[in-house]
DNA sequence: CCAACTGGTTGGTACTGCAAACTAGTAGGC
DNA sequence: GCCTACTAGTTTGCAGTACCAACCAGTTGG
């Protein structure tokens, strides 16, 4: 009966970090956003928001894709099929813990 | 418009570990709860619990009573109001963001 | 030329989750 | 009484990680 509190166990830990969560549930919105207006919403600082995406793109749940705007780097972020569906797994279980 | 995904970064840590999210969840459901109810419905190590509850203690929600059953030690937990305030504020924050 | 912006990387620190080892007391066998 | 095994829970040490500050390379504006 209390199956669903136990399971909380099982949350993805790379999704649960809050500066990660924020992230996560940034792009599940925008479905498109560039480094910039991540680090203003989400305001944290440079190092620790390259460090996060670096994290979830090694687990395979952010895209990263590296371009120019003219002359000027951008670096482009989106989720991947595999984050949307874990970011959706892990809503669900908390929705039914909660 | 995205002020409460911002707000993700303010969750209370102390909850949000996933070990402890479990027992507090736990404590708001049954109200009471000795040691070793705790340890079988999280399915957790002795001394991963222990800590936890040191934690929990240290800021607040939970109390902890020792006492006996027999001459057998038994440890009982509840959440304190600071606790159960804290857990629902928590419950907020996260549904508001999903 | 100089300052500011973009998108990072690189330490360093401080925290924290976790399991193994440990303590204190109880019960059972002989 | 004595030895062993068990229960209940705590302490300790280690490994991992988040976070910030500082630095770097290249670009643009003044």
């Amino acid at each position: 009966m209390n199956q669903q509190i136990r399971n909380l166990s099982e949350l993805d830990r790379v999704i649960h970090e809050p500066g990660r969560l924020m992230i996560v549930a940034l792009l599940s919105a925008v479905e498109k956003a560039d480094f910039l207006y991540l680090l203003h919403e989400t305001e944290m600082n440079k190092g620790t928001l390259s460090s996060h995406l670096a994290r979830l793109e090694a687990a395979g749940y952010v895209e990263i894709a590296k371009t120019f705007r003219g002359k000027v780097p951008q670096t482009l972020l989106q989720l991947t099929a595999a984050g949307r569906k874990a970011f959706e797994q892990y809503r669900r279980q908390l929705k039914s813990a909660l």
